[in-house]
Formats: structure tokens, sequence, C-alpha cells
DNA sequence: CAATTAAGATAGTATTACTATCGTTTTAGT
DNA sequence: ACTAAAACGATAGTAATACTATCTTAATTG
């Protein structure tokens, strides 16, 4: 794959933001620093006055970007599935035999990528741990309902649509495709985390990226694919 | 099943509370309207300020019995699973068979107990919906680790331990019994989550809890269980 | 009946999550 | 080159949050 990654602008939803960030270079630096920042100290802890003294502008110039801090992760996150949704698109693009095409497209959206074996976004490494880590957080409110109208969660929804497709053209009998494919998508995230902090809830293997394997035997004994491909 | 649980006094980890919390009449109100008043308004909105003109007392009496407002969540769902534990060993006591030991601790643990079928801790009940929208907050990353020193997440280790021995078991040979239970398990909340909220992000059968159904395919198939009991 | 404990009352603090205003600098269009 | 608009910096202010501290009174216990 060649780097026309670089090049790619990833569009995320503009009710996430007051003033788009890409369209400066205070915004750039909002997001960069930001997301390594709410890396260093947690979602909870991090403040955009703390990110303000970082980067040396004021409070006040970043909330010209962000209603709140709360609108700037959802937007994180919408920059991550956004940037998900778009290898989904190009990396499967010219598969055509679906079970491929399944395991190609779980890979994308689980697993943590090898900036050795595969290129990708610098930014997708960056964000990688941060969704990990804080997207849990970002659904359960009471605003959730609201966010939700405005889009907040549409691309992921999206590519859960697209899996789902998937998993219908496979197997057209299985009742629960999208469950199946949130809860793989959500797993990889709390398993990832249990590793590092709660590993008694979940296992490893040796030198292997255990989830994928577990996801992988899922899926396949789930859907009755038989046969290695 | 008889009335024993209304007896019967959960243990809940002494670090995630000052003062025990049963031990007063003040300290079983701020348990009950606070259950009640996370449920109303979401742990983000609720304040210890709030709850004490709620129940008619002040916030440094809180205070007394919580450190802080995350510790008293961490106290209510240890106090869930502390109840789920207690029902997993009464219920599968008398049950030899592996399998359908396994069978009732998935009902156990992720089922919706209706009231009108069975008999559960009335708390229970309360505290399921809370568990439902509120659990996912409680990694917070920074703090989990110490927490986890203290014992925050024992029980919850506990079950996926006493449901993991129930695999190997049925299945010794395979590879992801702990991974494989705690992803039934949040995927149990979520999937619930998204039922209420993102709905395009799960499935629905008619008059059935399709979660249970969900999770009992993905157990037989993954562990090759075949065959009704 | 004294001593301890529990709880109410009140005050105070640092921080958070913003909003508002105003002046200066930069950029864009003509 | 000039003007208007937009962007940004600087500063101030606010209501709410998440606590801590202290003091007094009421209830319980030995």
């Amino acid at each position: 794959m060649e780097d026309l990654l670089s090049t790619v602008d990833i569009k995320v939803n503009e009710k996430l933001f007051l003033k788009n960030p890409t369209s400066s270079e205070l915004g750039m630096r909002i997001v960069n620093f930001g997301i390594s920042m709410i890396q260093e100290v947690g979602f909870e802890n991090f403040t955009f006055k703390k990110l303000a003294a970082r980067i040396e502008t004021t409070e006040a110039s970043i909330y010209r970007y962000f209603e709140c801090k709360h609108s700037f992760l959802l937007y994180l996150i919408n920059w991550y599935w956004g940037m998900i949704e778009y290898r989904l698109l190009i990396e499967t693009a010219n598969i055509d035999d679906p079970i491929r095409k399944l395991y190609k497209s779980l890979h994308v959206i689980t697993s943590v990528p090898n900036p050795e074996n595969e290129l990708v976004f610098q930014r997708e490494l960056s964000l990688k741990s941060l969704v990990i880590n804080e997207s849990a957080k970002i659904y359960r409110t009471k605003a959730v309902d609201k966010e939700n109208e405005d889009g907040a969660y549409s691309v992921y929804k999206s590519i859960v649509a697209r899996i789902v497709e998937l998993i219908v053209a496979i197997n057209p009998n299985y009742p629960y495709p999208a469950m199946l494919i949130s809860t793989i998508i959500e797993s990889s995230n709390h398993q990832r985390f249990f590793k590092d902090h709660l590993p008694k809830l979940t296992n490893t293997v040796s030198n292997k990226d255990a989830f994928e394997h577990f996801a992988l035997d899922l899926i396949n004994k789930t859907l009755e694919i038989n046969g290695k491909r």
C-alpha cells in the first residue's frame, strides 16, 4: 500500500466540533497534543486548561473548536472510526469471497496495527490505545440519545452494517449478526484493556495476538464456516 | 426458592467504604436512594450534595461512609456481583452435570431477572440497570491498578474463575475460557444498553430475550456442545 | 452517668467546566 | 496597499463540583 494515507482527509461529523480543527495549525495542535495528554493522564484528569498550557494557547481558544471535553473525545473516536472505515474500504475492495472479506475486515477492525507490517495512519496508531481505554465512556450517558440523533455514532453504525452484510451473505440463517459483530468490536477493546490491567479476566497466548485468534474461532464456529482460507 | 434472600448479608470489600453502610439506617438510606438517584440522573450528574438533600442529611455525613462518589459506584457494583455470586452458589449447588451447571450460571449472570418467575434480591433488580448503564465507567484508566490491588474487582474475578472451571471441565481444549466468559458478561451489559439506545448495533427477537439466545448459541458452538439438555 | 460514637450544621477551598469581553494580530478580498 | 473580517490571545468571572475541616448536639453503650 502506498502512502496515499497521509493525503486523505478523514471527514468527521460536523456537529462534533464548532470549528474544524483540521482547518488550522492551532486546531491540529489541539488534536495532536490532546490525544497524547488524554493518554498520559486519562480522560477524567484531562482538562482544556492543562492542554492550553501545554500548547501555549488559552482555554478560550480551545473552546472555539470544541463545545466541551466530551465532544472532543467523541470527535477523536469518530476520527478513529472514520479511518477504520476508510481502511476497510480500500483493503477489502479487491476481495470477492465474502469469507475472506470478513476475515480481512475483522483484522482491520480489531487488530492492534503493527507499523512494521502494515502501513497505517500515524494517527490511527496513537488513537488505538485511547479508543481501548476511553471509548466505553462515550456512550453511557444521559446524552447518548441526543448525540445519536446528531449522528455521533453513525460511522460506528455504518461499519457494523457493512460487516452485517457480509455475515448475511455467508450465513443468511444466523439470527444475530449485528450482536455478534458489535460484541466482537467492543470485546476487542475491553479484552485488550483487561490484558494490561485485569489479566485474570482474559487469556493470553505466547507470541500471538490471542484476541484475534479468539475472535476468528468465534466467527468460524458461530457462522459455521468450515475449512481454512 | 424461599425468602432466605432477605436475611442474607452480602459482604462487600471493606476498602470500598469508610464506614459500613449496612451498619446504620442512614447508611442504608444513602445506598437505597443513591441507587435510584444514579438511575434518574446518570452517574455523571449524580452528586453527594444532591443525594444529601434528597435524604435530608448532609454532604459531610455521606462522606463519612464513602471516600468519594467513584468508590460509591464501585461499592454498588460490588454489591451486585456479590449477590450474583451468592445466587450462583445456591442455584447451581444441586446440579452435577457441568453443562447444565454452565447454562444455569450463564442465566444467573446475564439474564434480566423477572420477579414474576424467580425470586431474586430486591436490590438486584434495582441494581441491574445501574450495572448495565454505568459499570463500564468503573474502569478508570489511571486508578484501576490501585483499585485492583485493593481487591475492588475480586468478586468479579472470582465469578469468572468459577465459570472458567466449568468450561475447562466441559471442553479442556478450548484455549480462551476466561476471554469467552468475560466477553459474554460485558456483552450482556452493552447489548442491553444498545437495545435501548443504539438498536442498530444489536438484534432483537420478538418475545424472547435475544441476548440469552445469542449467548447460549455462542457457548454451544464455541465449546462444541451438541444436543439440547 | 460518663464516655464514646454518630450525625447535623456550617464554612471553606481548590478545581472544573465553562462564558464573556476586549484588544491585537493575521488573513483575505478588492 | 487598504479595509473588513476572522482568528487568536489575554484576562476576568461564574456556578457547580468534589471534597475537607470544625464545631455542636443527639443517641448509644458500658
